[in-house]
DNA sequence: TCGTTATATAAATGATTCGTTAAATAGAAA
DNA sequence: TTTCTATTTAACGAATCATTTATATAACGA
């Protein structure tokens, strides 16, 4: 089993989510990713290495630059940690539908619905 | 878009992950999830807030017990966040295949042993 | 070579986290 | 009431994290 500690960290910061979003959208050096952002230039280094030590990306070399792209293996593995789980939202989804298609009518709706 | 920074960070620690595998299996105390560690209550109690600020388990009240329950909506929605960037590694499985394919032959193994 | 650009690393600092033990709270039971 | 049990809260220290400014490295171009 993979280390999701690190991944998951990366992913609790928007920065560097954000950082990831822009990725997604093809490679990108530092100071592309720094530019939007309200933070200097080497607090973004900084992001990048959690984000590359948390295997997300990784690093190209190009003379001085070194452009940075995707590794979304280490998302696919969190999304499957995370379906694990699948079956619970979604036996909750499935009788939260069976609930309502046991109502006579959507009139009112009652008070907060804490589904049980 | 809800806050993913609290539910990512929950996520990222190994005596909270194992918690909610706990709970996946049902409704406990704080003491039935102390016993399997080798820390102590109050911290679990405190790995407990962290989990339910983060919107992951809740609380009932049950005279002096307060058994915690999944919230499996939280994880739902990270699923889902995590699922925007499915098509990435999706393609690169695919173009993974196609590269497969394309090949003329599976090259010579380093190894030594090709059993036929 | 020398200067410029792109990036990383170091040092300093403040904030946060994780664990502990001790004390407080609140219901149950006697 | 008193005492037990379950749990939270407080107080504290060690460790880690995020950011900044300043400095270092490394490649390019003149």
């Amino acid at each position: 089993m993979p280390d999701l500690d690190a991944p998951f960290a990366a992913l609790a910061d928007p920065t560097r989510r954000a950082i990831l979003a822009r990725l997604a959208m093809g490679e990108a050096t530092v100071q592309d990713l720094a530019r939007p952002f309200a933070i200097s230039q080497p607090a973004i280094s900084r992001h990048l290495k959690v984000l590359e030590d948390a295997g997300l990306i990784e690093t190209r070399i190009a003379g001085t630059a070194r452009p940075r792209r995707l590794k979304p293996d280490a998302m696919a593995q969190l999304w499957h940690w995370l379906g694990q789980y699948r079956a619970l939202w979604e036996d909750r989804f499935q009788r939260l539908d069976t609930l309502l298609d046991s109502l006579p009518q959507p009139d009112e709706t009652p008070a907060k619905g804490t589904a049980e």
